[in-house]
DNA sequence: CTAGGGTTAG
């Protein structure tokens, strides 16, 4: 009876002081973690980690979470790593976080290393860490991994999992496997304003447009939930790739009234939208009601204008970018580069590219170089192109592009030696093949050396390599007329589009245009008997058509060797006159209703 | 602790 009593006693004192010891472990764990998720800077952070190491708490698993957290925010993966490495029970968060922070780092490798470290332990993966992997593959662009993972996935039950499916969708279509992320999608029983961007964006990043339009569209019939900027930003993205001005204002229009124009980043795909459909003065207006623009919106508008052979403004926003002390990274030089290209500005483009790494800190690569081997080659200095060419070292992803512009120089100035060394180039690195024999065939032709330029159209036909046309597309109200390089006898408004060609011209003639004087052949082998010959300015408004997008709802976009962009509004009246048509756009309506009725198409601000 | 957006070039 009495010992009864004593263990009674015992055993109710253990409780007690094991409850008070909980409450107040608990009660520092609470306190830890608060103060942990809400610090403001490394500092604090630091602190609160001696503080940790003071009360004991230093192999709590929990607190020590929420420290790697900290650390991982802050940006410090190793002082994460460390105290990962230290923890006597590691669990599935403490080694998400660390794959998290890796990502975040711009080390998705390690994460992925990581991952294969933790299956050796006894922790099994939930969806977060399968979502933070599957970024990791998204980064990396690696189909392989990310395909092992995905059925990982399935294997482990979290394949109808929304944020899992919305992080595959998006891996696949990193990885350029649209076919795959839409498997992925149609197979969600839920799905939310995520999952339905991610897909909307693997289209707009895949050449696809129209779909992620389309997509965009069976969305917002749903009525389920409002589009966010995110999606909207890869509509107006989608709009941008197709030229398609319409859609691009509808698209405006919705921004303003979900209230996301003032969104830097929508502002900036704007800007980009209206630029790419030919409306840079609609991308100036939109960029200069961006209060403090970062270096994507000044590139985005330095980009607008150099396609639109404004060179002059590019500098200035260039220079006035410099001046706000915002630093010019790859792409901005990019622009610039290319803004002196095409716009005859070859002293300032060298002095520019000689100054990059010196006092900009802007390392030049292959983007860079081949800026200037167009640059040099497109006013007929092709052999200094083929110097810089060969000096430079270029990563094997930068080769067609460097060799490619050199080989279009070369055959646009007769250089039939270096077209030759180009193509072999690209053909030795088995890249832009069917491109190289075309272009290699062309120059042969060029310099009136028929019997090659045939055998290598034959060899192409004998070894089946196929070159895809070139293609380019106008938008007249709701058509879309597509046009095929060297192939304008197809089009049913052959004789209109000549004649304007050929108006054209002579317009570009009067304004003393000084190009190369040879013409441009096509050379069809199965039907010899069509070769045609067109004068050499009409070749390149053969090709501008539907490569450059005027003002006033026609979307027509220079290519850009063409350098008389000047001449633009000049075309588009002599378009108006000659197609005879109404070229505004009708699809604006919905800015009307936004705007009380007092809106027409493009003053919506 | 986890997902989703924009800029070059071809």
């Amino acid at each position: 009876m009495k010992s009864n009593l004593v263990i009674t006693h015992t055993v109710s004192r253990q409780h007690n002081s094991l409850f008070r010891y909980y409450h107040t472990n608990a009660a520092a764990k609470a306190y830890f973690t608060e103060k942990l998720q809400t610090c403001k800077n490394l500092i604090s952070a630091t602190t609160t980690h001696s503080n940790v190491l003071k009360s004991g708490l230093s192999n709590d698993t929990f607190t020590t979470n929420g420290l790697i957290n900290c650390y991982v925010r802050f940006l410090r993966i190793n002082h994460a790593h460390k105290l990962f490495d230290e923890m006597p029970q590691p669990n599935v968060v403490s080694w998400t976080s660390l794959m998290a922070g890796y990502v975040n780092c711009g080390r998705p490798v390690t994460a992925l290393w990581l991952f294969h470290q933790m299956q050796g332990t006894l922790v099994l993966p939930n969806e977060f860490t399968f979502s933070t992997l599957i970024n990791a593959c998204s980064i990396l662009a690696s189909i392989d991994m990310g395909r092992r993972i995905h059925g990982l996935v399935e294997v482990m039950g979290f394949g109808s999992n929304l944020v899992v499916c919305s992080s595959l969708i998006d891996m696949y279509g990193k990885c350029n496997h649209v076919d795959e992320a839409r498997i992925v999608f149609d197979s969600m029983y839920v799905r939310n304003v995520v999952s339905w961007t991610s897909m909307i964006t693997t289209y707009a990043q895949n050449a696809q447009g129209h779909c992620a339009l389309q997509l965009f569209r069976e969305f917002t019939q749903l009525r389920l939930e409002k589009p966010n900027h995110f999606m909207l930003c890869s509509v107006i993205s989608a709009c941008a790739s197709l030229g398609s001005l319409g859609s691009g204002k509808v698209t405006h229009g919705i921004v303003i009234r979900l209230w996301h124009d003032t969104n830097d980043v929508v502002a900036t795909a704007l800007v980009d939208m209206y630029a790419k459909c030919g409306c840079v003065h609609y991308s100036d207006k939109v960029f200069r009601r961006i209060p403090n623009p970062s270096v994507i919106p000044y590139t985005s508008m330095i980009v607008g204008a150099a396609k639109y052979g404004l060179g002059t403004l590019s500098l200035q926003l260039f220079q006035e970018m410099i001046d706000r002390r915002i630093k010019p990274n790859d792409v901005t030089f990019v622009g610039v580069l290319h803004a002196c290209s095409h716009s005859g500005l070859i002293d300032k483009g060298l002095e520019l590219f000689n100054s990059m790494n010196g006092k900009y800190g802007v390392m030049p690569d292959t983007k860079h170089y081949t800026c200037i081997a167009d640059m040099l080659g497109r006013v007929g200095r092709v052999e200094e192109a083929y110097q810089l060419a060969k000096s430079v070292h270029v990563e094997r992803d930068g080769y067609s592009m460097l060799w490619g512009t050199l080989l279009a120089a070369s055959r646009l100035h007769g250089r039939v030696d270096i077209a030759l060394e180009a193509s072999r180039q690209l053909i030795e690195s088995n890249q832009q093949v069917a491109g190289a024999y075309v272009t290699l065939s062309n120059a042969y032709a060029l310099a009136g050396d028929w019997e090659n330029a045939h055998q290598l159209r034959s060899e192409m036909k004998r070894t089946g390599i196929h070159k895809e046309p070139g293609s380019s597309w106008i938008e007249i109200k709701d058509s879309t007329y597509v046009f095929h390089a060297g192939d304008v006898s197809k089009c049913s408004q052959a004789n209109e589009i000549l004649s304007l060609l050929k108006e054209l011209g002579h317009r570009m003639k009067e304004r003393g245009y000084v190009g190369g004087t040879a013409g441009l052949v096509f050379v069809d082998v199965e039907e010899e008997a069509k070769e045609e010959i067109v004068s050499l300015h009409s070749e390149k408004f053969a090709l501008a058509f539907g490569l450059i997008n005027m003002p006033g709802g026609v979307t027509i976009r220079i290519m850009k060797n063409l350098r008389m962009c000047r001449d633009c509004h000049e075309s588009f009246k002599l378009i108006s006159d000659i197609v005879g048509r109404d070229f505004v756009v009708r699809d604006v309506n919905r800015f009307h209703h936004f705007k009380n009725g007092s809106c027409t198409c493009g003053d919506f601000w």
